[in-house]
DNA sequence: TTGAAAGCGCTAACAC
DNA sequence: GTGTTAGCGCTTTCAA
């Protein structure tokens, strides 16, 4: 209750607070029997200094923001795990957003952390809008922003993200040797980097195979479990495809969902890939294929490259992408 | 880059930097027309107070933390996801820590905030070990405290979880109904609050059905899910018990991997339930039972309390324990 | 309604 | 090696 400071600690032992100060601080010439006795009656009275008043003098926080779209999946989960888990090993604390796939949010979340609160920012895109304005004052205030995961297009710094284009074109290339002739492709928001690069991959494989690229088979899907489970109803039922493609995991539980529904068989009649970090697809009936992204490591790297760069902002090595390799775990719903 | 303050603001203005400073607070005297324009050359010129400066004056972060001991499940993204927002909605922002399971790694992050670095802290208890000394830490600085899911015997503030009893004791007596006889259950760490209640609904189910309790069914279980898989295959061989009700979802996904292994039925040889906000419980083969705690809600709720108390200390009502309801499914893997 | 000035708790020259 | 002192940027009496 009482706030101690280091003027409370000074007096007991008939010091000058800046010797107390010192006391905190390492590489600073200090008697160690002193620094001793000091550290001593701190841990007695249970003081440490206040950080806000250190903050203030060192015009740094110690603190970082991860802004996430959602919170739905293994993946994003485990992300923060590295990002908190290297974080703290570099005494820094981490403070945690979720956007619900809301650029105005984000937006709002940015800017309430431009006044000092944060040294770094590390953000996964939150969806569509021209409007990236709110980075221009991050990058005002001299604050590192790393992108993981989702950037936007025109995102000119650093981002950390799975090699999805070749993942995306192997997933796809999987189902045409499986001998799926009409492939679907659930594709979230196009202007978020994961959106394009995944149907690219896609496409691509399509194309090299000869196979026409069929708008139709290509669905635009929001953020609504419900909609989206209408959509892909619709779509299979009009187009009837032979697989589906998910770029991102709640896509393909909604199929599957769907596809239960509509006693339609996986993988006989309808075989199903997605990206996902589920940890138990094997489980799934049926043991549902995936490309699983690191996403633990993902989080670990984007990390110490956001830290990196606080420490040295003009390099200009971390305004580059860095593809990390993910795994592709073929399984039964998506074999012959 | 260049750090803005409310003195470069005045200058440019011909005003005072009190009266900048009142602009952006609320309740205070100052012409409104005065505070348009200051508020609209703070915003042209990319400006907001330094928010660590305002801390220090005002003794507030508008921050909390959330300490946690793993992220590997929906229940604890969930619960983050409400504390989360409820935190926001009230301005306040969110720090994150995840311990591991570690009770050590909790001390040291609560002894790294109680120096004014939060308002107020959210725990989930990290495992055992009777020295909590480190929640007196925060009581001394007058750090409001909540716990949510687990929390330790001997804590005797907020405490927002389950009806866990109730809800064990219930699925318990679902197994019995469905013919089991030699119910097992595996423990997790019984010095935390859910490890003992679980189980005590579970022995209550058992008396009440006048079926013995029997220590060998019981498995205590540690952090590591390699050994957990051969202590439980150990089980099945040498006890071979007729259900498993796990008291977490982690120990329920090992006790599935295993009778895979050992091509035991579910539900025919054996029958599982378990404590887990899967959502996709009823995709997995079999669609394992479950019994779901509103972990959104938990978190919304928890957070609601831990800001209240924030604001009258002193009122009791935060002192008791909360139980929410949750909701028992059952599914193919626990039914006859 | 606005300005002047003291001070939140800590740090880091600078002096001794 | 330790003490003195001047701020870090903001808020808030108090006076005008």
């Amino acid at each position: 209750m009482s706030q101690l400071t280091i003027v409370d600690l000074a007096k007991r032992l008939g010091l000058s607070k800046s010797t107390v100060s010192r006391a905190f601080r390492d590489n600073v010439d200090i008697n160690p029997a002193t620094k001793a006795r000091i550290l001593a009656m701190a841990e007695e009275i249970g003081f440490s200094p206040n950080v806000y008043a250190s903050s203030l003098k060192a015009n740094k926080s110690l603190t970082i923001a991860i802004i996430i779209p959602e919170f739905g999946n293994k993946f994003f989960s485990q992300a923060i795990k590295g990002i908190e888990a290297v974080a703290r090993s570099k005494g820094y604390h981490t403070l945690i957003y979720v956007t619900d796939h809301q650029v105005q949010n984000e937006a709002s979340i940015v800017r309430s952390l431009a006044n000092g609160r944060v040294d770094g920012v590390i953000i996964s895109a939150s969806g569509e809008g021209k409007d990236h304005s709110h980075l221009q004052l991050l990058a005002e205030r001299g604050i590192p922003v790393m992108f993981f995961d989702r950037a936007y297009d025109d995102w000119k710094g650093g981002y950390i993200t799975g090699n999805d284009f070749d993942s995306a074109y192997l997933a796809t290339k999987h189902l045409i040797n499986n001998a799926c002739k009409r492939i679907a492709y659930l594709a979230i928001n196009p202007n978020v980097s994961i959106g394009k690069v995944r149907k690219d991959g896609y496409e691509k494989a399509l194309q090299e195979a000869e196979m026409p690229i069929r708008p139709e088979l290509i669905l635009d899907t929001v953020n609504d479990a419900e909609q989206n489970m209408k959509d892909i109803a619709g779509l299979i039922e009009q187009e009837k495809p032979d697989a589906i493609f998910a770029s991102v995991e709640r896509l393909a539980i909604s199929s599957i969902r769907v596809a239960k529904r509509h006693a339609i068989r996986i993988p006989e009649d309808l075989k199903i890939i997605c990206f996902s970090c589920l940890d138990i697809a094997d489980l799934i009936d049926p043991a549902l294929s995936v490309v699983k992204q690191p996403a633990y490591e993902m989080g670990e790297l984007v990390t110490k490259y956001l830290l990196d760069k606080m420490e040295d902002p003009t390099n200009d090595k971390f305004a580059n992408s860095v593809y990390l390799n993910s795994q592709l775990i073929f399984q039964k719903s998506s074999l012959r």
